[in-house]
DNA sequence: TAGATTGTTAATCGATTAACAATC
DNA sequence: TAGATTGTTAATCGATTAACAATC
């Protein structure tokens, strides 16, 4: 029944995380929005409405209780379960990402790599034929597919695992996935970022001339 | 003099670029707002807006030349000239990066890899002692720094290759980097977006439930 | 109790969308 | 010329910020 969460509030959950992370390993069991907000270079304010969106953590007159702030968060995010993931396209980024620290760190197992054909295993992850897919996915229950594939057979490649019955797709090609309604897709852009990189660099350069000029 | 473009309108840049791609791939040599809009699921209306925030590219009554489009935004992108980029951390990461194609197609041209020691080379790139950083940027003009470490040495390196006269950075380590103001940063943060398609496979999960009971 | 800090309501700001005159 | 489509101004919408009563 809660009004659905706007897009922008969702994408700094990740760094509330962060840096709530950082305030436990450093020991620290209490902070204000005052405190997180300078340390996210937010508004106070921004905190305590973000926060109320899940509800109220905090104590008025104190704060919030990082342990227990964390642990709000690692359900809301959904870091609470398990994911088993598989990665298909075993090229330079979907070898990078198979040896990806961050999956063991918050509960995704990598289960497969695919590709044309099977290969040798890397970093203790197979390697099997794209067309063994089927049958593999009929075999285990996979959470998530990463797309790491070249743009052009992308799109191809979503609509099989879709057909398969994944429901999260973490999209690593430089294309905008149509798919149904229900499945998820989220999508690292790398060109796009390098992009934006370079827009910011010419900006920042054009600007030192025109001072000097 | 031009007021600045917002974060928003230049997150959008790389789309735009990407479709006019597109449509000259496709030999379609014109193209109205209204077709633009249908491509990239936004409306005419913002298509219109955004690109009047660089000057008014179209023809009243006709549409935009899509070659002419294309030619502009290569411009204020900045894929108009040469980029040299360096990336430090030769992990999974770095070297999957030292193959990443988007360098090459778009005048970026990786020069170097650096990590704690020197080591072979890989897809033809070579491997340098973090050590050697220095009389490296002193004999090579660098626009571009990819940082692809660990977390916690990111924020180390970046505060060496900006004092070294770096001033883009490309950053995939899990820190937001503090650097002075005229440092341009551009983020790649895959854990954020894990958590993001986490986040979001759980709500359509949730949902699903619901709509059951 | 007094001080601190939340949760929430209202005000502001900025981005998106709609509308339409200009004009090719 | 008539139709199409831009560029731009105005209206709407949503997100951020400010303010403050509630309360620990």
């Amino acid at each position: 029944m809660q009004r659905e969460v706007s897009q922008a509030v969702i994408k700094r959950l990740p760094r509330y995380y962060r840096y709530l992370e950082h305030l436990r390993n450093n020991g620290i069991s209490k902070v204000s929005s005052g405190r997180l907000a300078e340390m996210l270079d937010i508004t106070a304010s921004q905190v305590r409405q973000d926060f109320a969106n899940f509800g109220g953590f905090g104590q008025q007159g104190y704060g919030y209780d990082v342990e227990k702030l964390l642990k709000e968060f690692s359900s809301i995010i959904g870091l609470d379960s398990e994911h088993s993931v598989i990665i298909i396209g075993a090229g330079n980024m979907g070898r990078a990402l198979s040896g990806y620290r961050g999956f063991a760190n918050d509960g995704f197992s990598v289960k497969a790599l695919f590709d044309l054909k099977d290969g040798e295993p890397v970093n203790g992850i197979p390697i099997y034929a794209i067309d063994t897919l089927e049958s593999f996915l009929a075999d285990n229950q996979i959470d998530i597919a990463v797309i790491a594939t070249q743009g052009k057979i992308a799109h191809e490649v979503a609509c099989l695992v879709v057909e398969l019955g994944v429901k999260s797709i973490w999209n690593f090609a430089p294309v905008d996935l149509e798919v149904a309604s229900d499945v998820v897709v989220e999508n690292i852009s790398m060109s796009e970022s390098l992009y934006v990189l370079s827009y910011k660099t010419k900006q920042a350069r054009e600007q030192i001339i025109d001072i000097k000029e």
